[in-house]
DNA sequence: CAGTGGTCTAGACCACTGG
DNA sequence: CAGTGGTCTAGACCACTGG
């Protein structure tokens, strides 16, 4: 059973995927809220706080609660899922599963992952989409010794982070960025024309035994952006 | 005045910097809170819920509060001066100053730097190059509230960087990274051929009173990566 | 079992915004 | 002014953890 301020929040983040409510709409205030789904005044109050945190909706005292303009943008200080990323922003979150199966680690594969050449290592490969774009290709390899059952899962419905996050909990990660052109392949896969700029995001997970995997994560440069805020 | 669970908030962040409570101590429980406080159970709940939300405490339910052993860390973006990141591989640092002036701001130029419309800002472009290399084109925007004599100052020497940091010291900073083409003139500008891909970061650095600078950092994708690491 | 956090209520007073 | 969000109370019942 869902508690109460999180079946509001449900039903708010629907109507503005579905864009009942649009980046600028005001949203129903506290009290309306509160009428509308017979709760108090401060469980409706919770549901709407949470979204604010979360940059979904934007308060000012006396005026209202509005639904917030979201650009695009993930950030590099944190390890999200790309599907809660995207639905976070108000969007649709669908993906596709190009590859999933056992290979046995080539020179590269068993550098970044810390196995030996030819151990045999899990594949996976999907393309995620962002209200029907193509903006992440995620061709991931995985050490088996710390997720076994991984070839096992439907990652139609759950990401590669996500699972692995639960079966190995991360305690760091290193990344590289970098800007290059798209092959052929990844063309076809992201669904943009050739020589399009990519933001390519190569990317290890460490649980606390070991590495857990390596992905590469390939974003067509006009589809999506990473930024970040320091504070010193 | 202080709102009550702000204060509680304080004066557990206080306990913690002073490692009166360290790392992995439990904290008070919501009831001694309340009681010790004065407050009811919701403010000292609220108190430790936000505190929570910004990893400086951990909850398990049945078990209590605990002191996160989060560290901050920002070992992705410190903001190093080009020039320093370059000597410090050992490499040969040059650049090559393109332009030194000042314009009026035009519409996104305003926004960026949170000045009007038609304000006269500074404007500098400069090539760095490593071993002889160009590695990043740096055009960069300056509010002359905060750097009055910016113009009059040699950047084949120093960098915007380094002395924008000594007039007016860094607080803030957040940025945009995207895989971008070359324009022409960039590709003039760093040496490469046309449509190569190209990683842009877009960079506002803030000091206390406001925005200071506003960058534009080109780098070729075949010569330059960003790199980082996260602990958790 | 006693203690913890998780959720929720039905009130209250306040500060702020627009008209 | 009426309406909004911001804070707070003093209760309640629940699910969960350890002993």
């Amino acid at each position: 059973m869902q508690a109460r301020f999180a079946q509001i929040k449900a039903a708010l983040t629907e109507q503005i995927e579905t864009s009942v409510l649009k980046p600028g709409d005001k949203v129903a205030s506290e009290n309306e809220l509160a009428e509308q789904f017979g709760v108090s005044r401060m469980t409706a109050r919770r549901a709407l706080t949470e979204l604010v945190d979360e940059g979904i909706l934007i308060r000012t005292q006396g005026l209202g609660t509005f639904v917030s303009d979201h650009r695009p943008m993930s950030s590099m200080l944190t390890i999200r899922s790309i599907n809660d990323e995207i639905k976070q922003r108000g969007h649709s979150y669908t993906n596709k599963v190009i590859q999933q199966c056992s290979v046995n680690a080539d020179e590269t594969q068993a550098v970044w992952l810390g196995v030996e050449v030819g151990t045999s290592i899990y594949h996976t490969q999907v393309t995620h989409f962002e209200n029907g774009l193509a903006v992440q290709l995620e061709s991931r390899y995985v050490n088996p010794a710390f997720a076994p059952h991984y070839l096992a899962q439907d990652f139609t419905n759950t990401t590669a982070n996500q699972y692995l996050s639960q079966v190995a909990p991360l305690t760091q990660a290193d990344h590289i960025v970098e800007a290059v052109m798209a092959t052929e392949f990844e063309s076809q896969a992201l669904s943009v024309e050739a020589n399009q700029p990519c933001l390519k995001v190569s990317r290890r997970t460490f649980s606390a035994k070991g590495i857990v995997s390596y992905a590469i994560l390939l974003h067509p440069g006009n589809r999506y952006r990473m930024g970040g805020h320091l504070d010193f």
